[in-house]
RNA sequence: GGCUGCGUAGCAAAAUGGUUAUGCAGUGGCCUGCAAAGCCAUCUACGGCGGUUCGAUUCCGCCCGCAGCCUCCA
């Protein structure tokens, strides 16, 4: 039975689903001006992994993950770059989905624009407005009357006279509130523009995803997810913003997941402590980074560092290690790991526990490896299994061992075939400190001879 | 200031009212020409103070420390 950490009660409920065997997820996705960060593929990684959850669990799941492809920023950026915006913005979806195929994270189903669902969120708004929820501001802006919308701060647990309090963002005074934000943005001269009942402009960024979820997935739907940051004030909008249009409840389930850290601090543009994904392709294998992701909790933080990804690159060649050499024939997956993992990841996708089994396997099939056990074929499908429904160990061993990449400069295979050849007559020789003295040599460029029984060697990289 | 959440062994990271997490590192052993890998065994824990309980790392309260949100942010 799934159980899910629902934000909206801040308590672990059993997931269950509007329409039975059926799951409708939406996830807020990138804006994109620029390259995913670590703190992108987290959300990318973590959704993907619980798409793939469900979908193994049975499910009839649809994945909505947007694309915010207007916005501020974007328009600097443009302006900045001097390219046109869709130029940008079709550059950066592209090096995104470069990215998310690097980290082995499926496509979602449906992937809509905030730049093509205009007529669905001037829909929304104009129902807004009719509900007398929206009023025109005196700049011409449309803005939400967040006092109209009575469980408004429900989602963060703020209400508003807390919020008032708080203030401290300069007052726009075509506002009636302060905390009163914008749906459709009347365009200042050279920007972006559409048509609307109230003038060239363009949507607020929370009305985007108010529209496009409730397009795709209906008003009501079972999962909306996203960085802990949208919880307030992005999903807090969206749920006055949809309720309020909708009249019906908008989402059941509400899941954020943890920043990525550096040095106790939360990766961001803002901050400008972020590591771009390539950045970190160009010194860790991706599989590496989607490990160090699930090796922790998704609501829990999660700290960037090389120690930690050098941890993960150690984690997953130990089970590379155990699966080197090894076919997994027809063998059927074994139940009790298969119901030890299951029962991880339906503690609100527990990752790292899920993990950890794999790890007992990796363990019980080393074994069996040793013992020559009729187990090993079955303990093998089941570790390519299990960590295939958490998207690792499914590429060839030895291509993993072997691609070490930390250094740049990598030592060519054939040399070291041939090192290792030289190494073989040396020992066929009984000359030990000529055989220890290619390994030794060979170890300080990275790369580590194992001998195995049958009088070869086997090498990796460190 | 308001609202969240966190504090676990050398590092990372889970679960749990009484019993093994797991990975890396350490120690002892087996294996090996010696290693590496692997296997077996093993040492390091639950921020502090109170309370509830037969029993608390786990529940409650207070304190200390850290992070996040309250402004664009995944």
């Amino acid at each position: 039975m799934l159980k899910i950490y629902n934000t909206l009660s801040r308590k672990k409920e059993i997931f269950s689903p509007r329409v039975e065997g059926k799951v409708g997820l939406y996830v807020c996705g990138m804006t994109v001006y620029d390259y995913c960060h670590v703190g992108h593929a987290r959300v990318m990684v973590v959704f993907d992994t619980v798409a793939r959850y469900f979908r193994y669990s049975g499910y009839e799941l649809c994945y909505v993950r947007n694309i915010t492809d207007i916005d501020d920023k974007i328009i600097r950026r443009a302006h900045e770059q001097g390219v046109s915006l869709t130029e940008l913005t079709e550059r950066f979806i592209e090096a995104m989905h470069e990215d998310e195929r690097a980290l082995s994270v499926l496509p979602p189903d449906i992937e809509p624009k905030a730049t093509q669902s205009i007529p669905d969120i001037i829909a929304m708004i104009e129902i807004l407005c009719a509900k007398d929820l929206a009023y025109v501001g005196h700049n011409g802006d449309v803005f939400y009357a967040v006092t109209k919308f009575k469980n408004y701060g429900q989602l963060s647990g703020k209400n508003l006279d807390d919020l008032q309090a708080g203030e401290r963002v300069d007052v726009d005074l075509a506002k009636r509130n302060p905390l009163d934000f914008v749906l459709w943005k009347m365009a200042k001269e050279n920007e972006p523009a559409w048509p609307s009942p109230w003038g060239l402009g363009r949507p607020g960024w929370h009305i985007e995803c108010s529209a496009m979820s409730t397009c795709c997935l209906g008003n009501s739907f079972d999962i909306h997810g996203g960085g802990m940051d949208l919880q307030f004030p992005h999903h807090e909008n969206e749920i006055a913003q949809s309720e309020g249009a909708t009249g019906e409840k908008f989402v059941n389930y509400w899941m954020h997941n943890g920043f990525v850290r550096i040095n106790e601090e939360k990766m961001s543009k803002s901050l400008g402590n972020f590591f771009t994904v390539r950045e970190v392709l160009k010194q860790y294998q991706p599989e590496i980074i989607r490990f160090f992701i699930l090796s922790s909790h998704y609501r829990s933080p999660l700290n960037y560092s090389d120690e930690q990804l050098n941890d993960a690159r150690l984690a997953l060649t130990r089970l590379y290690t155990a699966l080197r050499g090894c076919d997994r024939g027809n063998a059927e997956i074994d139940v009790d790991y298969k119901a030890r993992f299951a029962a991880a990841m339906d503690d609100d996708f527990n990752t790292p526990v899920a993990l950890s089994v794999l790890f007992d396997l990796a363990r019980e099939l080393n074994a069996a490896k040793e013992a020559k056990s009729i187990k090993v074929q079955e303990l093998v499908a089941s570790l390519r299994f299990l960590g295939g429904l958490l998207g690792i160990v499914q590429g060839d061993a030895d291509d993993f061992l072997k691609s070490g990449i930390v250094n740049g400069e990598a030592l060519d295979e054939e040399l070291i075939e041939q090192q290792i050849q030289s190494r073989l007559a040396a020992k066929k020789a009984k000359d030990w400190a000529l055989a220890d003295k290619i390994r030794d040599d060979l170890k300080e460029q990275g790369v580590i001879l194992e001998d195995t029984p049958n009088g070869l060697s086997t090498w990796r990289r460190e």
